[in-house]
RNA sequence: GUGAGUGUAGCUCAGUCGGUUAGAGCGCCAGAUUGUGGAUCUGGAGGUCGAGGGUUCGAUUCCCUUCACUCACCCCA
């Protein structure tokens, strides 16, 4: 029974949000879901822990994610993992429920937890929650406007101006298939010129060696093909249709050829949403169109568009800005003090009374003395006090003390509701 | 997976050129004439100096290993 090991803690890269940090993460919520739901997004949550095989049919076998980030379990014959990213589950949960036949058009959205077995380090998490928009269903450019000018609202809310977007398009099919053809003939020819890296990634992935942030290599790639001049007639116009839809809304749009998304089941539109002034961490979000997910998944070949943006990053960007809300805990509305331990009973049952009419409040099980008690009060914030004494309780009266304008008064306790409401209603912080 | 840095009270950190009772601030608890708050003052509790091993008369201080955390690479939100 003798513990080996006296302590716990989290598992490593997860951590615990605390109460403190509550009124924070209401905030991003309450953001996100206002937003979303301005733009006719419903919520949906879907399953934490899918068949494995969906990750590896959507996101890609061969990418990082799936060959090694993944948190897989084993019962049986079946393979579980943690969903790794939002859209596998949410693109499988909106065929099983049957809107690709009852109501084809979804847009949906989520906010949740992830998992991926990386390596922690700042903004990087095993566990990181993410706000996901989706709308599934349509190929109108307008969706992809739409989407990501909600995910530059929903930074602008929190008071990130000066935003920048930044749109690229993958192509698909045929265009994208040529498009790589003419990067590995371009890459093939001067590879050991290549950094190591990159020499790694022309078998793995060749479109990221366009990523590559190796000085040298940015140097090569200058000449490099772009998939933009590649695209097919159909796919240049939608890109073109959804950089004139975001202008017309004012958004800064910066065309950027270099912009490869990780997971393979990304077509045509690709963006980012970046904050130029955090430098090398810029990048908040990202997204993009995925037109044949849900055909992959079994459904019918139906457009689908949509990004994820991190907490995490997103809390730190809005650190290094100072643009974190300072929001307050609120206590509950009533402490109640007992200057008489005989009187503990009672002051249980007033709690009870309180609760059920509403008016939230705490009370002392430490048995300290009333001067404690009152700092307890003081200290927590409550904006009340109620002082159970036994002379009062003779008279069939409590003392109620609005501690934040520092007066008291003694009230019958048949009024003692009125009382309360008359004080917590008028409170000046509000 | 690779590399670097850091590990001393709940938190933020001093400190010991190896020496015998390890410190501060904040926080916490208790008092300041006995039924009243956030200030002030006084006092108090709280640390196997991450863990294991080595060198040494002696290690929290030096060396090794390990674990954890942090940061960067990879990848990505």
């Amino acid at each position: 029974m003798a513990p080996e090991r006296q302590s716990y803690r989290a598992p490593r890269g997860i951590r615990d949000v605390l109460p403190e940090e509550i009124p924070l993460w209401e905030e991003l919520e309450g953001t996100a879901r206002r937003l979303a739901r301005l733009g006719g997004y419903r919520e949906i949550r879907p399953a934490l822990l899918e068949e494995t095989d969906l990750f590896t049919r959507s996101v890609g076998e061969v990418t990082d994610i799936v060959e090694k980030e993944m948190f897989t379990l084993r019962r049986g014959d079946s393979s579980y993992s943690l969903r790794p990213e939002g859209t596998a589950g949410i693109a499988r949960a909106y065929l099983q429920a049957g809107y690709a036949k009852t109501a084809p058009v979804q847009r949906l959205f989520h906010i949740g937890p992830m998992f991926r077995y990386e390596r922690p380090q700042k903004g990087r998490e095993r566990m990181f929650t993410q706000f996901d928009v989706e709308a599934l269903g349509s190929l109108d450019p307008r969706l992809d406007a739409e989407v990501i000018d909600l995910a530059a609202s929903f930074f602008e809310a929190l008071g990130l101006e000066g935003l920048e977007v930044r749109l690229g398009s993958m192509g698909d099919g045929e265009d994208r298939d040529r498009f790589r053809a003419a990067v590995r003939e371009y890459v093939g020819d001067r590879l050991a010129e290549y950094s190591e890296l990159s020499q790694e990634r022309f078998e793995r992935n060749v479109l990221r060696i366009l990523d590559s942030k190796h000085p040298g290599d940015v140097e090569l790639n200058r000449g490099a093909p772009r998939m933009l001049d590649h695209l097919s007639a159909e796919n240049r116009e939608h890109f073109e249709k959804v950089t004139e839809l975001l202008g017309g809304l004012g958004r800064r749009v910066v065309v950027d050829a270099t912009i490869v998304r990780g997971l393979d089941y990304y077509t045509r539109t690709v963006f980012e949403v970046h904050y130029p002034e955090l430098g090398a961490r810029s990048a908040l979000c990202g997204g993009g169109r995925y037109d044949h997910l849900i055909r992959d998944l079994g459904g019918p070949d139906l457009g689908a568009v949509g990004f994820a943006i991190g907490f995490t990053p997103t809390l730190i960007a809005l650190e290094q800005l100072g643009l974190t809300p300072r929001i307050q805990e609120i206590p509950p509305e009533v402490f109640l003090v007992c200057a008489d331990e005989e009187l503990s009973q009672r002051a249980f049952r007033l709690a009870h009374q309180l609760r059920s009419n509403g008016i939230s409040c705490v009370y002392d099980t430490e048995g300290r003395g009333l001067k404690s008690q009152m700092k307890q009060a003081g200290r927590g914030g409550h904006p009340v006090a109620l002082i159970l004494g036994s002379d009062e309780a003779a008279r069939g009266t409590v003392q109620l003390k609005d501690l934040t304008r520092k007066e008291q008064n003694e009230v019958p306790e048949d009024g003692l509701l009125e009382a309360l409401q008359r004080v917590l209603g008028s409170a000046p912080q509000g």
